[in-house]
DNA sequence: CAAGCGAAAGGTATCAGATACCTTGGAGGA
DNA sequence: TCCTCCAAGGTATCTGATACCTTTCGCTTG
């Protein structure tokens, strides 16, 4: 008996999902991503239904993120990635938007921790990665006190994500990668919302270059405590940042009834 | 442009996708958990598609996580709840069982922040719950040096885990608590293979009684600090005794090739 | 009048057969 | 040798039909 199972299952299991857990079960045990599945018609004579209960198992798990499908080709075993839990994160938020605090709060551990751990394990290969994205962000800054383009800011932000992504990746920690991978879109989603209050934040853009600067020599120092530090402050500025300008937004009349 | 969308998404959507797309769209708009969606012929007129196309997307869905389906009902719209996330864990350790301990160490962190909100933040019930965990683990523990039951064995076990999640649930962090749902069953479904070490373990079960009753004594007293670090100690503890038995099993033969 | 039973209505699950369009691989020509 | 084009195999979608489950409403009975 396996009571794990049985959370979001029905009691009387449909066909098409009694073959999609086999077909779960099949992939994660003897395939690797990038195989293909048999066709849908092999699979209908093998599994011993219709072409069709075997469409909806397999767009059933193409949900989940274990299949690609497309047009023409057989069905592609997926790399896992965090694209499915980024869904209900943004889920998440979108039911009741006071969930990207939680979001930011649990952010901030996990980066921390993603810092630590980066300076302690990190490769030249990984360090190196990082300082590209440093170097991204000072690129994209102007001239000090020249108003920066939409393009600009974009690209700055982009690199801002990639430094995260890079210490991320640095700290081997497969987990965290997709945590992050996953909490990206959400994140991104929500910090929109605070775009407009950027003009009037406390902190610049340099400063967020120097604050990333601290960082990166923690981690090149091999300095896990101080590296964890230096990212936990960073980021209260930022969650800092993101509350006054939400507060701001909410002061205003919305858009939205 | 939203190239944030187009990760996995293909280069010529299908109909099925567009439909999903939009459902999900006016879902997580318009709709509230537990409210029906219409019915598929309904949603075919309305849609403009086959009552097939309608199926499929809606079973692309079920398994996102967004939708309940069941026999002669119509489709509900679920709270959203770590299942999804918890598949994708299980099916990253099941392609490499290294990433069992990447998931402990992302564990250990949430867990010590966990900590820490809940000492700031829980309520009255929220430590009446906590409490109510630790005294089932109590209740469990037999005589001293008398053999437990396997039924006593999993009953500690299983407040062992609700001690945690009671833990996730005071900090008032959703997110927190979505993560600890999500990690749960990939973990007991990794700690399963180290159960034989259980009996060669450094600690007994009642040096982990002691160790949680020393958590929830700091979150009562409110001090996050503390808490923080009597969590990050405890899992310290269990994360060794995990080391030693899978590192023991790994010298036996395997039941498996 | 209330409670319980039963059948009809509405819904989903699944099957069969058919068409349109895309992808891939190979044959054939420049 | 390389490019082009066609055919085979595959998926995406539609139509129509059947089985079975859920809900509901009216009818019967105490």
């Amino acid at each position: 008996m396996t009571p794990l199972d049985a959370e979001h299952r029905h009691d009387q299991p449909t066909a098409a999902m009694a073959v999609a857990d086999a077909l779960a079960e099949t992939i994660l045990t003897e395939m690797a991503p990038g195989m293909s599945l048999p066709s849908e018609a092999e699979l209908a004579t093998h599994h011993d239904v219709s072409r069709l209960t075997i469409r909806e198992a397999v767009k059933l798990l193409e949900g989940r993120g274990l299949l690609a499908l497309a047009r023409g080709r057989k069905a592609v075993v997926r790399q896992p990635d965090g694209a499915a839990f980024a869904d209900f994160l943004t889920s998440v938020i979108r039911y009741d938007p006071k969930g990207l605090f939680d979001l930011i709060e649990v952010r901030l551990s996990l980066e921390v921790q993603s810092a630590t751990l980066a300076a302690k394990r990190a490769t030249r290969a990984g360090i190196a990665a990082i300082e590209g994205e440093l170097q991204g962000m000072r690129d994209m800054l102007g001239a000090p006190g020249q108003e920066m383009s939409y393009e600009q800011e974009h690209g700055f932000h982009t690199h801002d994500v990639g430094f995260h992504e890079a210490v991320a990746l640095a700290s081997g920690n497969r987990v965290l990668g997709f945590l992050f991978e996953a909490m990206g879109r959400p994140l991104r989603e929500g910090f929109f919302i605070s775009r407009r209050g950027h003009e009037h934040r406390g902190h610049t853009l340099a400063d967020t270059v120097i604050a990333h600067q601290r960082i990166l020599d923690c981690i090149k120092d091999g300095n896990g405590r101080a590296a964890g530090e230096a990212m936990r402050m960073h980021l209260k500025d930022t969650e800092r940042d993101i509350r006054v300008a939400l507060s701001q937004l909410a002061l205003r009349p919305s858009g939205r009834p």
